[in-house]
Parts: structure tokens; sequence; C-alpha cells
DNA sequence: CGGCATAAAATCGTATACAATTTAACCGCC
DNA sequence: GGCGGTTAAATTGTATACGATTTTATGCCG
């Protein structure tokens, strides 16, 4: 009876130890979309489902509350993030504010090897917009996240580095959430167009168009107050 | 045999529960460096102190590993966190990438009320800043960081607020460990100046001011490789 | 038949127990 | 006296155990 975390089967590549395993895998399911938001992760079926004992999955879903993208409420479990709108802005407010930045230092810093292997991602994520199935669809959204992550690794400071990998992860669950055009994609296009420009050393409109590209990922959410229906207000006209 | 960390003596005035509450403790005795870089934590006697298992330790340590204030080596136990130049330069970096960004935001936002409290704190930091002691160094440190995460707060974005937090909390772990002027104060006159400035509604100015501010906090470390003489270099002349 | 009180089950919070690894102490030996 | 190796102590990694809280099930009564 191991409820509704059966998403998780991943392959276990990893040699890391303990909790660490685990909540990458959690991490990644959840960023893949195979557990949605507001899905229950307890820790024994966290621990059943990758034997070890509730104090590894325990650590492993406090790790992922520290995220963001694991809500734990005390004594009654730990839950898929269910971002608020308001969270949702604020998610694309941070993004907004040191995307650019981290851009800019990115594009001072680039060497031809590392334009080389963005351009190379960019290619792997138009393939996998052509090719149809779900693990295509995850690929995918993996993918256009990657493209966000590669500039933070090649601003080279780690710490915006891993700032960066919280607000992507997040973002996944919000676009799950909120997002309404079926085609997820985070705008690939608009990708080649912030490489072009830092190919050319034109750092000022690489930011502009990051930042519209931001933007549009953003005003392809519905963010209106679903205010639940709680009521009877359901049933009448 | 409670080894080094009696450091951690602080009012319990609390009403948190658990983990969270040690967390909070210790990351305080870090911030007002009663706690120095590199120091051991050992889990047992971390549970000692606070009269709980080492369960509950080990949940404290791990939490403030992952905001980088503690570092914890596998086999071998946490430690305060005791950041490289690098490192150190990385969190200065975030600080200018980020801090303009918010400091407009929450001059968007700012209401007459708020200017107040950013005066009062800052008035504060002028008291303790005259003041002698231990303790009102302590208080000194805290407050001078309080004016940059007032103003994180005023932003409204909890996202790049507890962010923030977390830079505001390493830097003064680098200042513990490069800072050379004794008077180790973070330039109060500066945040007067920024106050000044936001109050005129000359956001400009303002996120120039701040930029200046934290390269001024910057300048006063001595980020030159220690290269420790781990050989006899030491001894030779 | 539905609502409320009570009891049972499930789940979390924390402590303790035991295995694995590291650190130190010790001791014979050169 | 100093050095390497072996053993004991200390510390961490993980599992299990038990009390507390929440959730679900049960049954009584209106």
């Amino acid at each position: 009876m191991t409820s509704t975390v059966d998403a998780l089967q991943t392959t276990s590549d990893s040699t890391e130890t303990g909790a660490q395993q685990i909540r990458d895998a959690i991490r990644e399911a959840i960023v893949e979309r195979r557990l949605s938001p507001g899905t229950k992760l307890s820790e024994s079926d966290v621990g059943n489902l990758f034997n070890v004992s509730r104090t590894l999955a325990r650590a492993a879903l406090q790790a992922l509350s520290y995220e963001g993208l694991v809500s734990v409420e005390k004594n009654r479990g730990a839950f898929v993030a269910y971002p608020s709108p308001d969270e949702a802005r604020h998610i694309f407010a941070a993004r907004r504010l040191v995307e650019p930045g981290i851009l800019c230092e990115a594009a001072r810093r680039i060497t031809p090897s590392e334009v080389q292997h963005l351009k190379q991602l960019l290619l792997e994520e138009g393939r996998l917009m052509n090719e149809r199935g779900q693990s295509a669809r995850r690929a995918e959204i993996k993918a256009s996240g990657d493209f966000h992550l590669m500039l933070a690794s090649i601003s080279g400071n780690l710490i915006m580095q891993r700032f960066m990998e919280e607000l992507v992860a997040r973002s996944s669950l919000v676009i799950a959430l909120y997002g309404q055009s079926s085609a997820s994609s985070c705008g690939h296009a608009e990708h080649g167009d912030i490489i072009a420009a830092i190919e050319r050393n034109d750092i000022e409109t690489a930011c502009h168009l990051m930042l519209h590209h931001i933007s549009h990922i953003e005003a392809d959410l519905d963010l209106r107050e679903r205010k639940s229906f709680g009521l009877k207000e359901a049933f009448e006209p």
C-alpha cells in the first residue's frame, strides 16, 4: 500500500551517500512533474520506496523543504510544495532580478568551448521538442531549465548557481500548477537569440532578451486567485 | 567535557519547536562571532548543550549546512564554515548583484512608517557604535546586518529576503575571517546616506550608494591566499 | 439516515541502540 | 627518542523503538 509516490522509480546511477541520493531522486521527480504539487510524501512511504529507514527519508524531505520544493507541516507531514500565486510572482521577480546580472558575468567570462556547449544544449532542446512521448516531455522540461543553469555555472559564482538551481526547480512547480499553453516549453527560440547576442558580445541586448524571455514564461501563467469554491457557490449559478 | 561550544548559551526566549530553535541559536552564535570559523560542532556536544538527543542536534547542523554556515564532512562531523577567499568574493559578488535590485523594489514600496523604522534602526546602530564591551560589539554586528535585511523585508519578496539572510550571515563569517580594520563596523554613515537617498526618492543614487557600500565592506578584507605554510617554509627565511 | 463522541489506525517527533568509520592512545621496535 | 602498527575510545551513519498528535474508522443516539 505504497500510496501515490510510485512515480519515483528512477535510474539510480548515482554514487552518492544516504539522504542526498533520495533527495536528488525526489527533486528530479518533482521538477520533471512526475509528482504533482500537493502530493503527500509520507516518511514511511519514501523510506520503503528507497529501502531505507524513516530517518533518512525524513532527512531528505527536510532538505527539500529548505529548497522550497516540499512543505512540511508540523505533525502532519510533507507535501510537494503548492506555491501560491504570490509565491509564483516572487519566484519570477527574483529571476528577473538575478538572471540579467548572471548573464552579464557569464558573457564576460565565457570561453569558445562553453559557447559550443550552450549551442549543443540548444540543439538537444530542439530535438526533444519535436519528439513525442512522456519521457521526451520530461527531458524537454529539464533541458530548458538546464540552459539557465548552464549560464549560472559559466558565471563562476557557486552561490548564484545554487540560488538559480532553487529558482529553476521552483519555477517548474509553478508552471506545472499555473501554466496554460500545453506547449509548456520555455521559449526555445528565445534561448537561441540570447546565445546569438552573447556570441556577438552584445551583452546589453542579451540581458534585455533574457528579461523578456522570463516575462514571456510568466505571461503564460494564469495566476488569478483560484478561490477554491469552498462553499456551495460551486453549485449555484 | 563539553569542549569548545560553550559560547552558545543564549537567552532562549523562543517558542519554536525542536531543531529550529537549536538551529537559530547556533546561527546567532555564528553571526555574532561567538563561534569562530573552523570550530568543531560535535553532535553529542550540541545535543547535551541544549538537552536534546543527537537526532535533533544533527538536524539543526544539517539545516545550517544548507545555509552555508556550517560545513559537514562525511564521517568527520560538522564545523563552523571556513569560507575560502573565492567563496568570500562570490558572496560579495552576489550581494552586489542582488542588493541594488532589492533596494529599487523596496524604495518603490516603502511606506512612511517603514522609513521611520529604518531610521530607528540606524539610531540604534549608532548608539551601539559608541558603546563599549563585548555584548555591544555583538549587537552592533547584528544591527548593521539588520539594515540590509530590513530593506529586503520591505521589498516584499520572501524569496529574496531568505537569500539575503543567507548572504548577510555568511558575510559575517567572511568578515570575521578576513576583516582587517578593528572597526569591524559596516559603514554606519553609508547606511544613513542610503536612507536619505530613499527618502528623497532618488533611487538611482541610492543604488549607487549601496554598491559602493558593499564594495567598501569588501575593501576592508584581506583576501590574499594564506597558503597555510604547510611545509618547512614557515621556518625558513 | 446523518451527526457527534469515542476508539482504532496511521503518522509524526524524539530518543535510544547498534554498526561503521575516524581519531587517539598505546606499545614494541628501530 | 622517534616511528609505524595495532588497539581502544570517540564520533558519525543508520535503524529501531516509543510516546504524542493527527486522521480515519466505528458505533451510538437523535
